[in-house]
DNA sequence: GACAACCTCCTGGTCGGACCAGTGTCATCG
DNA sequence: CGATGACACTGGTCCGACCAGGAGGTTGTC
């Protein structure tokens, strides 16, 4: 199930309804949607709620408002990336390659944010890392080591202190927790391989930045094809 | 000016504005907003586009709403991707590591890029980079090298077929072009040098995926020091 | 018949005012 | 002193009206 919690408001609610027609294919991209009103009544909400929802599919790229005009399904090229937590999400099963794809991207991004941290790490910082690799090697279940995962990456681009980067970490956070079950896989335990992570913390402490790219790009490979194995 | 347009609707005016509020410093993280009613007022618009607009900067990530408590500004952390063109654009010249920030990401992407170019290119593919290599050589201006630049870049990237990828080129794309100027010393004739871009289209028709990454990692921490020396 | 101006009906955009639904505060009561 | 509940906020939803831009048919002219 994409809804999640039922507490949500009715904008939400219409615009993740809207979102999966469109992200499924049911509405294509140059479609017309139905006028505001006549979405208000199908739904049995008021008109300013469709608003907003719509408003929403809009800053996503999902959809084109116009004035005077009718409001069109967009082209998905000009999707935003806003909208890429969604198409995973709803169209993962569709496409796994995108998957795929999302985690090379982190697996790039690990590599690049563990040379860099080797020359960059406070103590501090280590200290974190080494709690969030004894934390991984005891997990309860795969869903926390995930966090976990998780957690080490943030740690690795906060240490770099980049924040553009850190924002596009945050998009790829989206990502995994909008779909993290298609990720499971990865944390099962008798397939996770801690050791590159210990390897890791270890160059950094070492100062050594190519070990420690070298161990994160480890990972990142072996965690891909066990992703590709798996469809 | 920040507000080329006039003809935007009356929700998107008064969302950046506070905007440009939120990120000029004048309204803090954690602060409160006026209450919706109040910013009616204040603004002399109905209630409805205060809402709009306070939806459009909650999903920019800049403000937290809550149903019966106060509206607060977001922690910049928390902001999205679509902001950051206007972060740049609007924060560089207060802040130019952001700048640099940027620029990091970008050479990041595309040595890793180049790496994967080398073993995946097609005949076609590779052709484009060449004529796009030929064209920087006899640029006619600073700002055509860098159009050109950045098309080299997004030819690698879609060599990658990492569509996600693609998206994330996009946002840098929007950046750069949001602060052109501010990149500019990067592409001056006699400072830019374009021996990178040659070494990494050799090594990618060799399939030599190490000289490809290597050689544009070169280029962009070339480009790098560029940048900070020049604040 | 070709073409332009116009009219009309559709679309989304704005309005204001009512009421519902969570939160935080503060006086009250045990 | 602490729990409790009324109250005065906050945002969320609704209604119904009107404004404003766009598209297509109609009419009038040439």
């Amino acid at each position: 199930m994409t809804t999640p919690v039922n507490r949500r408001s009715v904008a939400d609610r219409i615009a993740h309804r809207l979102r999966d027609a469109i992200v499924g294919g049911r509405l294509r991209p140059g479609d017309e949607l139905p006028s505001e009103r006549e979405l208000a009544e199908k739904y049995a909400v008021n008109r300013s709620s469709v608003r907003e929802a719509l408003h929403r599919l809009e800053t996503w790229g999902l959809v084109h408002i116009r004035h005077g005009g009718a409001t069109r399904v967009a082209e998905f090229l000009e999707a935003s990336l806003e909208l890429l937590p969604h198409l995973v999400a709803v169209g993962g099963r569709a496409d796994p390659s995108i998957l795929a794809d999302v985690h090379e991207i982190r697996g790039m991004m690990l590599g690049w944010c563990a040379e860099k941290a080797a020359t960059m790490a406070d103590p501090a910082s280590i200290s974190r890392l080494e709690e969030l690799v004894r934390q991984m090697a005891e997990p309860r279940d795969p869903k926390e080591l995930q966090a976990l995962d998780y957690a080490f990456f943030q740690e690795l681009v906060a240490i770099t202190g980049n924040r553009p980067l850190a924002l596009f970490g945050k998009v790829l956070r989206e990502v995994y927790f909008g779909a993290r079950e298609q990720y499971l896989p990865i944390y099962q335990r008798d397939v996770f391989d801690l050791r590159p992570h210990r390897k890791t913390v270890e160059a950094i402490r070492a100062r050594d930045a190519k070990a420690a790219s070298e161990a994160m790009r480890e990972h990142a490979s072996a965690a891909l094809k066990v992703l590709e194995d798996r469809p």
